[in-house]
DNA sequence: TTGAACCCATAGATTTACTTTATAGTTTTG
DNA sequence: CAAAACTATAAAGTAAATCTATGGGTTCAA
C-alpha cells in the first residue's frame, strides 16, 4: 500500500464536501478524475470507503476512521510547507554569532538588531568573547559566524579579512586636534592608555615610536579601549585605538563629545577576521548576514582612511 | 509549494544515506531519478538543501531542519496504512453489539469471543437490554448490531427475523420425559413456570392450552427462563422456554443436568431480529459479525427443530 | 409522469510527472 | 595514472493522473 498526498487530499476533500463532484470543483478538478482517484484508492487499501446508495457516496465508519489520520498527515504537510517557505523567505532560522569585544559594544549588536528587524521568528545568539575564543569556536563548528582579531589562518575557518587602521583620540582642545594627521613625533613624551603589552595594538605602537625615536609613556594599561577615552575626555592621555571603538563612542556621545579622532601615522592596524566554518555548508541565514556584516565592516574601513 | 511524498521519502533517504547514488540503490531507483527529484524539490521550495562540493551533496542546515519535519509527516503516513491495513483484515475496528438477555448467557458471549479470537486490537462492547430498548438503540444508530426480540418493523431498522422454538423442560425422571413430543394435554394440570403475563411466551402458551381444553397452572412467574430450569431441575415445575436458554443451561452443566429438553406441539415460537441501522453503512467488521451472529443463529434454528 | 438537474462511473485520448538509459565531468582511491 | 567512486543533464520511454464525452441512476418539481 503506497498512500500519496494526493489520494489523501482528495479522500480529505470528498469527506468534507460529501461527494465527488463537489469535491472536484472545489480542488479544481473534474468530477471522474476524483472518482477514480477514490476507486484506486480503494482498491490499494483493500476495502470500500464508502458506499454507493442511489447514485450517492456514503462514508462508512472505515472512512470516518481514516479521516482522522488523514487530515493529520495533511496538517502536518502544510505545516511543513509553512516552515520552508519561512525558511525560503529569510523568515526562520537560527544565528549564532560570536565577536571579540571590541566590537561587540556598537558595531555587531546594532548591525544584527538591523537585519532582524521584522525577523520575529529567527533564533539569534550573539556571544562576546575574546578573540582567540570566537576563533575557536568557529574553527570547532559551535558558531556560524564569528568576526574577531584575526589569527593564524587555519584549515577550518573560512576568513575575510580586514585591515582596519588605529586612530588616534585627542582631547578635543589640544592644540594637536589642528593636526589633520598625527604622528609618534607630536605625541613625544605624553601620556598614552595602551592595551596589555601582548596586544598588536601596543605592539605596533611601541614599534612606531621607537622607529621615529620618540617616547612612548605608558600611563595606563586596559583590556579595552573604549574606557580609554573617558580618560582622554578628561585630559589625562591620548590613546590609539581601533575603528570599532571609535564607532562606538561616536553613537553613544553623539557629537557633544570632547574627544576629537585623528589619523595616525605609521599606519597602526588591527586585522579583524569574519570567519565561518570551513567543512560546513552554511545556512542561508548565516549567508545573509555574512555578506551583510562584510559590507558594514568594507564601509567602516573606508569610513576610517 | 506541492509537496509530494515521493519527495519527502527521496529526500529522507538522501539525507540517510548521504548520498544521491545510495539512495537510489537503497530506493531502488536510480541516481538520475534521485537527482532529478532533488533538484526539483529544490527548484519548488525556492531554496537549495545541499551544497554541491566536489561532486558530492554536503546538506545545509536548513537541510537538517526539514528532516526533522519530512520524517514526521512519513511516519505518520506509514502509521496511516499500518492502520488501513489492519482495518482491512479485521484486526482493527469497533463493534457495539446490544442483545436481550435471553441471548446474552452464553450465546452472544461465545460468539463474540470466539470472533475477536487474535483481534486484539478491536474494540468491542456487548451490552444486555431489554429486546424493547435494544431495538431502540438500534433505531437510533447507538448500535452497530442488535439482536432481540421481534418487534413492529420500522423504517431506521434492518432486520433479519429467526422463529425460534421454544422447547418443554421436564424433570429427567418424569414419566413424560420418554415422550418424543410434549403437548399441553400432557401437561394438564401440572406446575408451570412462566414468564410475565406479557411476554410473547408466556400469550402462545395460555393459547395452546386454552385450544386444547388442558389446564395451565402458573406456580412461578420469571423474568427469565434460565432460573426456572434449576426449579425443574428440583421437579418442583416444568417449563417451555426459548432456544437460547436452552443452549446456555446445557452449556453452563454439559452432560450431568437433571433436565431433558422435549419438542413442544403446537410450536410456540419466539420470533427474535438481528437488527442494524438502516440509514448508515455498515463497518465491515460489523458486516463481518452480522454474517457470522446470522448463520450461528440458523445453525441454533436448525438444531431446535 | 416527464423533463431538468442533479449525482456517479466508465472509456478513450491526452497530458504530466517520473523513470530509465546513456553520457560526460569531477573527485577520490589504490 | 587508471579505476571507481560520485553527480548532473539530455533524450526517450513509461506510468499515472487528467480531461472530455457519455451513459445510467435519482430527485424534484411542473
Amino acid at each position: 500500500m503506497n498512500l500519496s498526498f494526493r489520494q489523501l487530499q482528495t479522500f480529505v476533500e470528498v469527506m468534507r464536501t460529501g461527494s465527488v463532484s463537489e469535491a472536484g470543483r472545489s480542488l479544481g478538478r473534474t468530477q471522474p478524475a476524483i472518482s477514480a482517484m477514490i476507486t484506486n484508492l480503494e482498491n490499494e487499501i483493500g476495502f470500500l470507503l464508502f458506499e454507493r446508495e442511489r447514485g450517492r457516496l456514503v462514508a462508512k465508519p472505515e472512512a470516518h476512521y481514516f479521516m482522522e489520520e488523514a487530515e493529520h498527515v495533511l496538517d502536518r504537510l502544510t505545516q511543513s510547507s509553512r516552515t520552508l517557505r519561512e525558511i525560503g523567505n529569510l523568515e526562520k532560522g537560527r544565528l549564532r554569532i560570536a565577536c571579540n569585544p571590541a566590537s561587540s559594544n556598537f558595531f555587531m549588536p546594532q548591525l544584527l538588531a538591523e537585519f532582524l528587524k521584522g525577523k520575529p521568528k529567527i533564533e539569534a545568539s550573539l556571544m562576546m568573547r575574546s578573540s582567540r575564543i570566537v576563533t575557536d569556536w568557529i574553527a570547532s563548528q559551535q558558531y556560524d559566524i564569528g568576526f574577531a582579531e584575526s589569527s593564524e589562518p587555519r584549515s577550518t575557518i573560512l576568513s575575510e579579512d580586514f585591515a582596519l587602521p588605529c586612530i588616534c583620540a585627542l582631547p578635543k582642545n589640544d592644540p594637536l586636534a589642528l593636526k589633520p594627521v598625527i604622528t609618534p613625533h607630536d605625541l613625544d613624551g605624553r601620556s598614552a592608555a595602551l592595551l596589555y603589552e601582548e596586544h598588536t595594538t601596543t605592539i605596533q605602537t611601541r614599534k612606531a615610536f621607537q622607529d621615529s625615536g620618540a617616547r612612548l609613556v605608558k600611563r595606563f594599561e586596559l583590556q579595552t579601549f573604549l574606557p580609554s577615552l573617558h580618560l582622554v575626555e578628561g585630559g589625562l592621555c591620548y590613546t590609539i585605538c581601533d575603528g570599532f571603538t571609535v564607532h562606538s563612542y561616536e553613537q553613544s556621545m553623539g557629537s557633544q563629545s570632547n574627544v576629537v579622532f585623528k589619523p595616525f601615522e605609521p599606519r597602526i592596524t588591527l586585522n579583524m577576521s569574519l570567519m565561518t566554518p570551513a567543512h560546513r555548508p552554511k545556512s542561508i541565514i548565516a549567508e545573509m548576514f555574512t555578506a551583510k556584516l562584510s559590507s558594514a565592516a568594507s564601509a567602516l574601513l573606508k569610513r576610517l582612511d
